[in-house]
DNA sequence: CTTAAATATTGATGTATGATAAGAAATTAT
DNA sequence: ATAATTTCTTATCATACATCAATATTTAAG
């Protein structure tokens, strides 16, 4: 029994059945640091699901520059949600930021589980609710906090892996630069 | 038949057991230009669904300042998702833009019919995936765009309502002030 | 260990946008 | 219509953060 299945059984009761699907939808995937998985207009349509390590997904600037979307670590779900449930060309890149395992799992092969299996279905519902407020915290927070507001959120929100990602890319993902994020840094130290 | 079901109906095959169960959980409401629907520190979980009318959805700061979080207009679903799907007392305040009907459904019924009827909570869920590829849109552009580019996606993307919307309104909602976008309108009209 | 590469810091300077305040224009109410 | 209120604009000035460039520090590679 995998690790995904570990932790679906800790919210739902699962079948044999849905056990023995989702082992066979799901391809085991070791990551290496810097190593992409999915790259910006690739046709693939994957959720990833993290066994091991940290990955994220960033977004490429036309100036070259890049932009974090999300992190994410052990039992955490990460995707280009944009492609995933809109455009066709993916848009995002997602890339380990240690060495991982992952398992990937294509977006029809997932939607037949839902179909087929009602409670599992309601179980990704309830991911989807998380998902949506968890956007809407960072939407809120972008909106109406400074540069160190962001940065003292993240640290306490991230707590137990922000100290594996370098500052650019936490930098990055608050919507600031690194210079500034080291200001910001500074000046937390001298108090 | 009401229009919540109307649009249902374009979406997926809507049984009458279904309709029945959602005219009986689903309350009716007419709102006023400036009237508030949902105020913060309710205790209240309840999706809205937009009959007619516009809506929004938005922020209080300590110092009085208001951030828009979401407008919604005919058969759009608003609602304060974070304290729906974690918090207890809402964060949000929704208000009427414009005179208003709306359906008003508590988030416990909605959730019975989601596992009473698998196929309605299906149509759900891919309004939630839909929810989440906007959401994610929304970050990137607060992360990439300036205060130009965010204005001229806004009234491209919202199109059809967006002169219905006050500029201070759609300034609270793309991060700005309302003077900087007046110069940004400046700007484009002198071009 | 030693060197190379990646990441982080620091300083000097620039800029987009914010803050404040006043007046103009548009809505709404009487 | 007229007044009152709300919304929008314009100007001046302030500032948080960006940019650029150099150096320091840490991490990874040979």
């Amino acid at each position: 029994m995998n690790e995904l299945i570990e932790y679906i059984k800790h919210d739902i009761a699962i079948t044999d059945t849905i056990q023995e699907k989702l082992n066979r939808i799901s391809i085991k995937k070791e990551v290496q640091k810097g190593e992409n998985i999915l790259s910006e207009n690739s046709l693939k349509k994957q959720h990833i699901f993290v066994l091991t390590g940290c990955l994220r997904s960033f977004y490429r600037m036309e100036n070259g520059k890049e932009v974090t979307i999300q992190f994410a670590i052990k039992n955490w779900w990460i995707g280009d949600y944009i492609t995933l449930y809109t455009e066709n060309k993916s848009i995002l890149s997602i890339e380990g930021l240690s060495k991982s395992e992952i398992l990937l799992i294509g977006k029809t092969e997932l939607e037949r589980l839902y179909i087929e299996h009602p409670e599992f279905a309601t179980f990704h519902r309830k991911n989807f609710e998380r998902h949506i407020a968890t956007l809407q915290k960072r939407i809120l927070s972008l909106l109406t906090q400074t540069a160190a507001e962001k940065y003292k959120q993240f640290i306490a929100d991230y707590a137990d892996f922000a100290q594996k990602i370098p500052n650019y890319q936490i930098a990055s993902y608050l919507g600031i630069t690194a210079e500034s994020l080291s200001r910001v840094r500074k000046e937390m130290a001298n108090q």
